[in-house]
DNA sequence: TATCTCAGTATTAACGTTAATACAACGCAG
DNA sequence: CTGCGTTGTATTAACGTTAATACTGAGATA
């Protein structure tokens, strides 16, 4: 029964008024009377009436939905800020429309393509490449407010991010200011931040007049478990194996661990290791990780707080907010 | 330039037929001449059209959008749900609306509203709250298609998921067989299941012929990985210790292993610990973590598949799917 | 040649809402 | 008692699309 949802003009013939006088009353114009308000009001709730945003926002032109494209659906640091961006957003009446592009990039142009049919109002992308941005650049060019989540070099567009070349300095510097000069380096190439991860790796071996040897830097190729439990197993089998190793993940670090305790390796006595992002997990490894922390909290605010300035005034120059991460040393880095 | 959006009528203009051609044209009717139809689809192409999905959805009611309320956007086994869902439903032109509930009540009920209110197609729930299913059953009243992912108990409402207490029951037989007789439970009272594990937990005891020892169930009142950890420092200096523990989850699980670990009680010699859901990251824990597998997978499509079902082919009697499932063991489970 | 068919296109009316404007009734100042 | 602002309500027109129906001209049929 009642499978036809009610409408204004359900209202409106119920209570014997305007149909417009029933949308004024509902969103609270003093234009219309008290009786006749209360009447609409009570009519509306005896109806459960719920507004069709179709028609709203077919008339309002505001749709009041962003776009969220994240690479992974399934990483602890992606889910992090999709989870405060969607309160974030929620509290400013903003519904979240999520999408995954799973590293492809046809789904990533696909859901570029979904968002602008619906009209989302704005989008916040994790795009899956750092070099390839036109579909993100003409969704960008045509008015919509876009905001890149990675990839502090880009031009032309809006970014929050972290500068993921400074955590991964930060952390080899703590390596080496624990004493350790052959750190190997463990970096997915596709992971969010690839280049910049290295480039800070070796800004700190050079500061400290460190020679990179080609032979630490290990490309797991692919950033899963497994990927850095064999990462792992290649370095610390080398004939001149590092004393520490950075991975440019915690998934991928924790890889590595496993692959130490197995094999009768003492972390952090024989190797040091060192994560990146500061998920969840990486507090119950064993030993409990050192990581570089991804400030999803504070990227997801950013990011909330200027996707609405970009909705609700017209465009600026391109903004670029790049926060500095920070180190949280557990027990999986000790000195020589 | 051009921050106008492309409509019919601009390309109706251009093309000097009328709207309704090339609504026609553009949704591939065989009733357009083969000359117009080209000039319509190049004229599109040039003024880059996307269709209003807004007005598309006002006069077809279908949204071809299923909206997605999880508890948790952060917790691995529903992210992992939330991404084959995804995938599954983009299969089919549908677009996932998500919102998460953070366990509050009137969260979830707003999150209802919305989805109301926007039309989706369906709707898919991880309820707060296996006993107030009020405004979900509500909605479903009015005629919206709705699937919970948890409570198979539930009467009523359409159900996918999976037998938590068979789970439960199966890893408690697990422990039993290696000759446990003394098994503690971490059961976090508001995970999802709750009452089922413990079900689960206590019937294969009782099979087995073991007194319940209800100082040996404790709730971590959370399932963090904190909480875990005090849990097992709990159960572990009792006068009387369990020689095995069943967590509810795998975060809690591994909080345990820390405390093991910190404590100098190795596992599985002097403890077996298993957990629930296998995450990812239990397959890194120290040591590897035994672990009720969540078939995610299997959950998202039966899900997707009734869903679809449900939307296009009016309403049948309700539907419950329970999975079972299986146990990965690994190396935190051994016998005395 | 008149009619019938049919392909191709146009016209009209929805969908549920908001926005702009018009109207009616009323009290009140002049 | 005329005119005027005020208050409350109604009317009309959008928004961009689809659906139903109406028209048009040309070739086929009788």
């Amino acid at each position: 029964m009642g499978d036809q949802v009610a409408t204004l003009k359900d209202i409106a013939e119920r209570t014997g008024v305007s149909v417009n006088t029933v949308s004024l009353a509902l969103r609270g114009s003093p234009r219309v009377g008290q009786s006749t308000r209360e009447r609409i009001l009570e009519s509306a709730r005896a109806l459960d009436y719920t507004p069709n945003h179709a028609a709203q926002s077919l008339v309002t032109r505001r749709n009041m939905t962003v776009g969220l494209l994240l690479t992974d659906m399934t990483s602890p640091v992606l889910t992090q800020v999709a989870q405060k961006l969607e309160i974030e957003l929620k509290a400013k009446g903003y519904v979240t429309l999520l999408a995954a592009s799973n590293g492809d990039g046809e789904e990533e142009e696909r859901a570029l393509a979904t968002f602008r049919s619906r009209q989302v109002d704005g989008v916040l992308v994790y795009p899956n490449h750092r070099r390839h941005l036109d579909g993100i650049r003409r969704l960008a060019a045509s008015g919509m407010p876009v905001i890149l989540l990675a990839g502090k070099e880009v031009e032309g567009l809006d970014v929050v991010t972290i500068d993921e070349q400074h955590g991964s300095a930060l952390a080899a510097r703590h390596l080496i200011d624990l004493g350790h000069r052959r750190i190997g380096l463990i970096d997915s190439e596709r992971a969010t931040g690839n280049a910049e991860k290295i480039d800070g790796y070796r800004q700190a071996l050079a500061e400290a007049g460190i020679e990179v040897d080609p032979a630490l830097i290990v490309g797991p190729g692919g950033h899963g478990i497994s990927q850095g439990y064999a990462a792992m197993a290649h370095l610390l089998t080398l004939p001149d194996p590092p004393t520490a190793v950075l991975a440019s993940t915690d998934r991928i670090a924790m890889g590595g661990l496993r692959w130490c305790q197995e094999n009768g390796i003492d972390v952090p006595t024989d190797v040091s290791v060192f994560g990146y992002d500061n998920v969840e997990y990486a507090e119950a490894a064993a030993p409990p990780l050192s990581s570089v922390n991804y400030p999803a909290e504070q990227i997801a605010q950013a990011a909330a707080e200027l996707m609405l300035d970009r909705i609700n005034t017209s465009a600026d120059a391109t903004k670029r907010i790049v926060l500095k991460p920070d180190l949280v040393i557990r027990s999986s880095t000790a000195g020589r």
